[in-house]
RNA sequence: GCUGCCAUAGCUCAGCGGAUUAGAGUGGAUGUCUUCGAAACAUCAGGUCGUGGGUUCGAAUCCCACUGGCAGCACCA
């Protein structure tokens, strides 16, 4: 990477003067600083605070002089560094590297020759991560919530494979317990009706309805009615589930309806290319006995007790705020029961890390999963969570909490009928996780018509345009390009070089995007950078003939940057789940 | 009460302790197609970075308090 090679000939700088005695260091050696790029490109490629570091202005500015005159001197004389141009010195002892036009549009080759791999690092090699995210609960659809944590989930995983890591992508199905016993009732309620019985609605202890219905408000809500319209086709008109006893009941048509809601969502997923390695059922654990397994581990290091009838566990001696009930004192095991069973068996896996991203409603989990990683002998930093915070909807320009009751909630496949998964993939990963996402619906179509998402998109379909004219008019773009010598665009036009060098500087950055996506875990800068691109491919389009360029050599060379810029684009693309079309349907005057 | 998150242009949002002009998209105004795709490009207008302190040579950025908003604090999942 660029900046490292920055880094490498920066620290040598200052360790070479160390030694001649004409820079002082800190006992503790060269302190951290920053290699990063500056605001305003009037201020070169790559911006240093080293020597502010070191020591205050003006003292600072002198470090600041020294070290740029050392690497003026010593950069054209080693290979290594034929990156540079020129090394400056600027406000309060910053130092400013420049890089050598030349060097950098014959980057242009290496990055149509890396392909779909542009951009890769070596940053997670050898590591391995389980990646959690959606597993939303298989009693309804999946909603513009969840949809949330989906993309943000499948294009982290995306960008820490491209970082190196080995990634599985996780999704865990809550397919025991309460809840779909909960569902069973809920349908067989239906189940009845269709059969004509007249029946009410499942109820609580407190007499309080209880249930997953459709939204008798909304005509076209028949989510529930259908699934149960699809188990009576398996079952002989519901003849097989309702002859079981009572106590069975729920369980077995909770089952089954569970089952056709994961593949519902199963399908949501893959249509909006959110993809998963692994799909976890809770219920496993019970069949392999991995949940009593992890309770008797539990009990026996002696991290068990029982109190007011229940069985807790001291999570909070592993930094949890409370204790959590393990046994309920009826002796059914509650949801952390489940997860302490899960945790283990991801972390007996093998995996280096495990990453979960969570809502915001479950910030609370972090000290409980660190807590239950630590009982089983983790460490506590294999364990990362990513908080995203609430989708609400907003309604006539005010946002409110979705509730299946108020008939204000929309699922995924709704949104996606309306603006298309693409859309929908820019717009959310557009965003920081830490904002409140306010869904403007009609914002939502308005910019499905007219999304920078499709400006990034448009750009890879324009160079394709471009690539199939050239292949057309006898030319063949990819050899010309890679048989360029791009340094014939430096006797360019000044605006035109401009553009040039622009694209070429920017093509340059995924590795740095990669790399900070990576290690913050925040997919969102790849929105900015694709937009990024596509414009400084625009301005390049715009002021540069390709086909009709004035010398074959030129051709050759803007032929290059051209599929360099391609290149880029589609990975960007790849990475958040998109379509990298070759051509776009023109849009209606 | 305790914990996490948010407040930046009319709107939706970037902004990785820095550089006397804080960015993008969108919306507004005005130009640019007999030319490789105008879903593009160019120019202009638009901001007390919620408020008040503090740390620093330097704060939208770090710390504290406050205001407003969201979420959580179950023998629910």
């Amino acid at each position: 990477m660029i900046r490292d090679t920055i880094r490498r000939m920066i620290t040598a700088a200052a360790a070479t003067l160390h030694e001649r005695g004409e820079l002082e260091l800190p006992a503790d050696g060269l302190p951290t600083f920053d290699v990063e790029r500056p605001q305003q490109a009037q201020h070169g490629d790559y911006a240093t605070n080293l020597a502010m570091k070191l020591a205050r202005p003006p003292k600072s500015r002198e470090i600041a002089t020294k070290i740029a005159d050392y690497l003026n001197e010593t950069a054209p004389l080693v290979p290594a560094y034929e990156l540079v141009e020129h090394v400056e010195t600027a406000g309060p002892g910053f130092i400013n590297i420049r890089l050598s036009p030349k060097w950098l549009l014959r980057q242009a080759g290496a990055v149509i020759e890396a392909g779909p791999t542009v951009g890769n690092i070596e940053l997670g090699v050898g590591k391995s991560i389980d990646l959690e995210f959606v597993s939303a609960n298989p009693t309804g659809p999946v909603h513009i919530g969840n949809g949330r944590g989906g993309f943000i989930g499948d294009t982290l995983g995306n960008l820490l494979r491209a970082a190196g890591y080995t990634v599985t992508k996780e999704y865990y199905f809550n397919d025991a317990g309460a809840q779909i016993q909960k569902l069973g009732r809920s349908i067989e309620y239906y189940l009845r009706l269709q059969l004509g019985q007249d029946v009410a609605k499942p109820k609580d202890e407190k007499g309080e309805i209880e249930g997953y219905f459709d939204d008798e408000t909304d005509p076209e809500d028949t989510f529930y009615r259908g699934i149960t319209r699809t188990i009576m086709a398996e079952t002989h008109d519901g003849a097989d589930v309702l002859a079981l006893p009572a106590d069975e009941r729920a369980a077995v048509i909770g089952k089954r309806a569970a089952g056709h809601v994961m593949r519902g969502i199963q399908a949501t997923m893959a249509r909006l290319n959110i993809q998963f390695d692994v799909f976890f059922n809770e219920a496993s654990l019970v069949t392999t006995g991995e949940l009593q397994a992890g309770i008797q581990t539990l009990r026996a290091a002696g991290y068990l007790y029982e109190r007011e009838g229940a069985t807790w566990m001291e999570t909070s001696r592993f930094g949890d705020d409370k204790d959590r009930v393990l046994l309920k004192s009826d002796g059914e095991t509650t949801y952390a029961a489940s997860d302490v069973a899960y945790i283990r068996n991801k972390l007996d896996r093998g995996f280096d890390q495990l990453i979960y991203v969570l809502g915001a409603d479950h910030h609370g989990y972090v000290g409980r999963l660190t807590a239950m990683a630590q009982m089983f002998g983790y460490a506590p930093d294999k364990i990362h969570v990513l908080i995203y915070q609430h989708v609400s909807l907003k309604v006539d320009g005010k946002s409110q909490r979705m509730s299946k009751r108020k008939g204000n909630t929309i699922t995924l496949d709704e949104l996606a009928d309306l603006v298309g998964a693409d859309v929908m993939r820019f717009f959310y990963l557009s965003r920081s996780a830490d904002t409140h996402l306010d869904f403007d619906l009609a914002l939502a179509m308005k910019e499905g018509e007219e999304n920078p998402g499709l400006t990034v998109q448009y750009g890879h379909a324009r160079i394709a345009g471009v690539v199939r004219k050239s292949v057309e008019g006898g030319f063949h773009p990819e050899a010309e390009a890679l048989a360029a010598d791009l340094a014939v665009l430096l006797a360019d036009a000044p605006e035109q070089l401009t553009a040039e060098l622009a694209l070429i500087r920017e093509v340059l950055r995924l590795e740095e995007i990669i790399e900070r996506g990576a290690l913050t875990l925040e997919p969102h800068h790849l929105t900015k950078y694709g937009m990024d691109v596509a414009a400084a491919f625009h301005i390049f389009y715009d002021r540069c003939p390709i086909l009709r360029a004035e010398s074959d050599a030129v051709r050759g060379a803007r032929f290059a940057l051209t599929l360099a810029a391609r290149t880029v684009l589609a990975r960007v693309l790849t990475l958040l789940g998109m379509d990298a079309p070759d051509r776009m349907d023109r849009p209606t005057e």
